[in-house]
DNA sequence: TACAATACGGAGACTGTCTCCGTTTAGCAA
DNA sequence: TTGCTAAACGGAGACAGTCTCCGTATTGTA
């Protein structure tokens, strides 16, 4: 890529994040242009879709998981606790934009969406939570991390459309963990 | 309501039934005023927001409401069957139009949204089925029917935005009911 | 039949998406 | 350095959707 080009991507980029967590995920990409000083033609041949604009925006975000995931693992407890940590963890990750967790888990299993990777990032890494607690024999055997991260998807896009806090969505990842561990 | 506005609001009503069921509540209003024979100031005078149209389509909606709850209710069996088959009339009812569940779930506990009679609607049903199991000591005590609105609808959020059919949807309502009932 | 009051409709202002193509620039070879 | 070409730029403008404004038409009443 030209010397140019890369610029004005990196450029884009950095601006649309900005934008992004100002206005959501439905922020106007002209002005994302504009802001970023190049012309909307820039804009759409370096990103096509506003996916791809997306994606872009999410690189320095799947090393966060891998870090959120560590961490919680790392924490010694109950197999409940593990599970919300994971779940808090997760909803913050994927909630960092407004949009995003209904972006992100309508995008989970689709293999043409433009964000799948980033996708596959969160499931791989709910796969490393579920494989410790398969080992220890807590998790009901039928469920995976597809599964997982659809529910917990489900609840941070409720959470994020309707406005609601913390609290509020404690109680909710705490049936989703009682649901998927065996009863004690 | 002179004579005239009443036939066009009926008309519009009917129009937009139609439009949305085809096209999502994404659908040009435009193209709503158009096929309904009217301008686009009539509609807008009638519904000042995309919402208000869509509670005016809903009104119907309410009435099927009460009667998937009743046939819930008369089903006899174990309180899990119960639950799960007042969850899947649940994510049918608010699944009727594309981006219902997002519009549906997002909106329930705010009160100045212009659909908030509609979720009433459904927590009300909710509260029916949620009186019968606490009745029967089959629920947790510490859920009520909000967090079951919100849990049930952030998986129809999910499956319609990510084209899930029933075989995915079943087994996320299962690990629903699991933690919202008492183990048994 | 006349006359308010009420409602209608559609042109057009505005905003956002996305494309097309004439112009500019980077990078390389001589 | 210079000249050349492929690559990239930018922004005008086509298109689509939302929503308003206001001149016109209709209703219902006195």
């Amino acid at each position: 890529m030209r010397a140019d080009a890369q610029r004005n991507r990196d450029r884009i980029v950095e601006v649309a994040r900005e934008v992004f967590r100002e206005q959501g995920y439905d922020a106007s990409l002209d002005e994302v242009a504009k802001r970023a000083g190049v012309g909307a033609g820039t804009l759409y041949r370096h990103f096509p879709a506003r996916e791809n604009l997306i994606d872009a925006i999410m690189q320095s975000w799947v090393d966060r998981v891998d870090e959120a995931v560590a961490k919680a693992l790392a924490h010694e407890g109950p197999p409940r606790a593990l599970l919300l940590s994971w779940f808090a963890a997760y909803v913050e990750l994927i909630s960092l934009h407004k949009g995003g967790p209904a972006k992100i888990t309508s995008a989970m299993g689709n293999p043409d969406s433009p964000i799948v990777h980033k996708c596959q990032v969160l499931t791989r890494a709910s796969d490393r939570v579920v494989a410790r607690l398969r080992d220890e024999g807590a998790l009901r055997p039928d469920v995976d991390s597809v599964h997982i991260c659809r529910l917990v998807g489900g609840v941070a896009a409720v959470a994020d459309q309707g406005g609601l806090d913390q609290s509020a969505i404690s109680p909710l990842l705490e049936v989703l963990a009682d649901g998927l561990l065996v009863p004690a």
